[in-house]
RNA sequence: GCCGCGAUGGCGGAACUGGUAGACGCGCUGGACUUAAAAUCCAUUUCCAUUCAACCGGAGUGAGGGUUCGAUUCCCUCUCGCGGCACCA
């Protein structure tokens, strides 16, 4: 018998499946499917550390159970390699971005390979390919058909450091998300699509992702940020004005004594000619733009503002005269940028209020007293006319009601969600299929919606549009992308009218490519030239949606909301067949260092993989991430850890010399059977550590004995197969067989040899623990009562001893109560 | 501040719909093998008290309370930790 060699086994095992396109993906219809996803990595220069193949172990592991369970499994891997990450390494290290990704890219590919994930590797999809961009712009121009994209010039957050603008979902605490610098809020043309058109379905559609974790919700949820209330018009006096304020408590409109506007407001500027202190209110406001915007959240929320003097706004539902001020607490971006204050019943109009000695007016009552402390719960309106007497819920609808009637507000939804700021001034990234052409906006006639929305602009229909090679691709920082210096690439014929027109030189953002990969793995199922994805409606609707969806929570926010909407969007035209992309999502935990901190180069601490399939092997390491801890929770690293599931391996490997003819005792039997049960469901529920951990009992067992079954024994190889799959297939191979392991089926528990036959039942006295007791399975308790009555250790507890009550569970416990 | 999740030996963790808490792994300690070490194997390992030793006893799942014959598990209050959102009206 050879030694368990990894290094040797690994490879041969690898060449082989390969050779045999063991890990292709099955086209047949008489299985049913089973879409099994990572999230595919940006393949960064540095290579893969010990962390990331945590989650592909663990979908690997699913892919091949559920294989061996008789379904056809997609389960492809690609790579996510456009973007600033890729743009900034390659801007760092003086390579073009293309090499520095192919480079990266290779590195990675072969990290997996050396892991032994069964990836169909001729589904392999790259983002920055431009068969597969063709479909990003493809998608993207459907949207701007739809009249979903269009131009816009607000102010969006721009990077300093990266030169390039930012949607909100880029952002972390006010700083870039890729490079840490605090963002500006800069003037700049650019593409926006509407996803807050699909604001109230994304939400909505939260409550039928049953199998995706509660925190993940929650976070999509706290982000989309919905909130019903009322808009309503307060009138300037002497004048034409009026100032619209946004509120979600209605019923409390009675108790505003004052007005707040942003310092961005237009209504300051516009009432210029009616303030008396004008310039306190420009030193103010001043002031007030060069806080940056983490400046105006923080600093203790300590409220400042000015008020406008000489303007007095009347409130619509009492005629009441009050105050307007200008204050950083209340933002431009919200709302409508304004506020009616209500002191006596929101915690930032209190703290205002008292700073500038503003009256605070009750209108609701809650049973506690107003006194000292602001009161925002819900309650009886009271000092409110009509609204008298009426809970909270009920005068928030009758104000509403109100309001409308006098048209003097509406109902009104807002969202914390912001239209998707879409383009990019840099290089690196899917040219935007569009192109404008003064002649044809001043021709006025529009195909679509788009169109008519963005006059002069339209699709470029001849996709893909090639990302072009440029001198040099260092972001400019004026505003276009370096594109825009390729004037033969910028400036081409109108393909409408012939004349002259120029493309858009804007590129998209790193999350386009993403949203919608999932779709590509299935699309290469069939081969097909025509440039529509309805086209590929068969396969699709073979495939999704994506029945398991493992990866990192930190794209909670953003990856995954963006795409579910493309795909809602991509429903709604008819590609897709299904509203929701991905049925079930799991976090992975993450593998932080050996000292507790995150892997990093910094902290000089990241472990590679490569050393650990070296020295342990593949199939080692698969075990141990998968034996370390819940599978979502976060752990450390721990060396010897890894040396405790080589072991394991090495005890699975000697069992294999005492192979035998002979039956195995019922024992290990029952054993092998209640494994079988339980390794099925734990991997069902992710459970992967108390799959080891059942694995390691079996084996124990055995390693007791002097025999070991060949049948059983060739039962415990495919139970081990989807977490050590070349040890796995080389014992099948040494126990007597020639096909892969991975063509055999799962076993099957059989009940009946599952069973005990004898059970251990526990005694208590007063719930105490006093004896167990060796029985027959089902014993009866008038059994188990003869058996008490000659039992010494029992009965001593006895003695003289009321019993009260007997309480009996049939295979698992007899207490007595005493008095 | 709001929302979500969590707290079990020296460490990672296990415990089905409430029913023997600490499975499995690591580490520690002792022993076998060895000239020696590594590797391997065997044994011990929640804490306290007691004993030459064994049995026996008590406490124990972040803290306090409750429901129950019985609570790591269910309910209430609190503390701490992690994550998300955050002057969002």
């Amino acid at each position: 018998m050879p030694k368990y060699n990894h290094q040797e086994l690994e490879k041969k095992w690898q060449a082989a499946w390969l050779a045999t396109e063991l890990d292709k993906t099955e086209e047949t219809s008489d299985k049913p499917k089973y879409y099994c996803l990572d999230m595919f990595p940006y393949p960064s220069g540095a290579g893969l550390h010990v962390g990331h193949p945590k989650g592909y172990i663990a979908t690997d592991i699913i892919s091949r159970y559920k294989r061996l369970n008789g379904y056809s499994v997609l389960h492809p891997m690609g790579w996510d390699a456009f973007g600033l990450p890729a743009e900034n390494y390659a801007l760092a290290n003086k390579v073009h971005p293309r090499v520095a990704t192919e480079a990266n890219i290779a590195t990675y590919k072969r990290q997996l390979s050396m892991i032994g994930l069964s990836y169909d590797w001729s589904r392999e999809i790259n983002t920055t390919d431009p068969e597969y961009y063709k479909w990003t712009q493809w998608i993207f121009a459907e949207m701007f058909k739809k009249g979903l994209v269009f131009e816009s010039y607000e102010p969006i957050n721009w990077c300093p450091t990266c030169l390039t603008g930012l949607a909100n979902e880029d952002l972390d605490n006010g700083k870039c998300e890729r490079c840490g610098s605090e963002v500006e809020k800069k003037p700049m043309r650019q593409w926006v699509i509407r996803i807050t058109d699909y604001a109230e379905r994304l939400l909505a559609d939260i409550d039928q992702l049953t199998d995706w974790e509660e925190s993940i919700k929650e976070m999509q949820r706290n982000w989309l940020g919905k909130s019903e209330g009322a808009t309503l018009k307060f009138a300037i006096i002497n004048s034409q004005l009026t100032v619209e304020v946004f509120t979600t408590r209605p019923d409390t409109i009675f108790g505003a004594t004052y007005l707040v506007l942003a310092p961005e407001h237009e209504l300051v500027a516009a009432s210029k000619e009616l303030i008396s202190n004008w310039l306190e209110v420009q030193e103010y406001i001043n002031k007030v733009k060069n806080k940056s915007d983490l400046e105006r959240t923080d600093l203790n929320k300590d409220k400042s503002g000015v008020q406008l003097k000489g303007l007095m706004a009347i409130n619509p539902v009492n005629q009441q005269e009050i105050p307007v001020f200008v204050a950083d607490y209340v933002l431009a971006g919200y709302g409508t940028g304004a506020i009616m204050a209500v002191p006596a019943h929101d915690e930032r109009d209190w703290d205002f209020a008292k700073k500038y000695n503003l009256p605070i007016k009750q209108v609701v009552e809650s049973g506690v007293e107003l006194g000292d402390r602001v009161m925002t719960d819900a309650g009886v309106a009271i000092n409110s006319d009509f609204l008298d007497g009426l809970a909270t819920p009920e005068a928030k609808t009758k104000m509403i009601e109100h309001l409308e009637k006098n048209s003097l507000g509406a109902k009104k939804i807002n969202w914390k969600l912001k239209d998707w700021v879409f383009s990019r001034q840099r290089y690196w990234g899917e040219p935007m299929p569009l192109v404008f052409c003064q002649a044809c906006k001043d021709r006025a006639s529009f195909d679509n919606d788009g169109e008519r929305l963005n006059p002069g602009w339209f699709v470029d229909a001849n996709l893909p549009v090639r990302l072009p090679e440029v001198e040099s691709y260092q972001p400019s920082g004026t505003g276009e992308s370096p594109l825009a210096n390729i004037s033969e690439w910028v400036n081409i014929k109108c393909p409408r009218c012939g004349g002259e027109a120029r493309r858009e030189t804007n590129t998209m953002p790193q999350w386009a490519g993403s949203s919608w990969y999932y779709i590509a793995y299935a699309m290469r199922s069939i081969n097909n030239d025509q440039l529509t994805m309805i086209n590929y409606r068969e396969v699709l609707d073979k495939w999704l949606p994506v029945d398991m969806y493992v990866g990192g929570a930190e794209h909670a926010t953003r990856h995954l909301i963006y795409a579910r909407f493309w795909h809602k969007f991509l429903f709604d035209i008819g590609v897709v067949n299904c509203s929701e992309p991905f049925t079930a999502l799991r976090q992975v935990g993450l593998i932080l260092a050996e000292d507790g901190r995150k892997m990093s180069k910094r902290w000089a601490n990241v472990i590679n993989p490569d050393q650990i399939i070296q020295s342990h092997g593949a199939d080692a390491l698969r075990v141990y991430e998968m034996f370390m801890g819940p599978f979502n929770q976060s752990v450390a690293w721990s060396t010897n850890g890894l040396t405790g599931a080589r072991k394991f391996l090495d005890k699975v490997w000697n069992l294999s010399e005492k192979l035998s003819d002979e039956a195995d005792s019922r024992e290990i039997e029952r054993l092998l059977h209640k494994t079988i049960r339980k390794i099925g469901a734990d991997i069902e529920s992710l459970a992967f550590n108390t799959v080891v951990s059942a694995l390691m009992i079996l084996v124990n067992a055995w390693t007791a004995e002097a025999k070991v079954n060949r049948v059983n024994f060739r039962q415990l190889v495919i139970l081990l197969s989807p977490l050590a799959p070349h040890l796995a297939e080389e014992l099948w191979q040494l126990s007597g067989a020639d096909s892969s392991v991975f063509k055999q089926t799962w076993p099957m528990c059989n009940e009946e040899l599952a069973r005990d036959d004898k059970v251990n039942l526990t005694v208590q006295i007063n719930g105490k623990l006093r004896d167990t007791l060796e029985l027959d399975f089902d014993s009866e308790e008038s059994v188990v009562r003869e058996l008490i009555a000659s039992n010494d250790k029992v009965q001593k507890w006895l003695a003289g001893q009321e019993i009260v009550k007997v309480v009996f569970v049939k295979n698992k416990l007899i207490n007595f109560v005493l008095k």
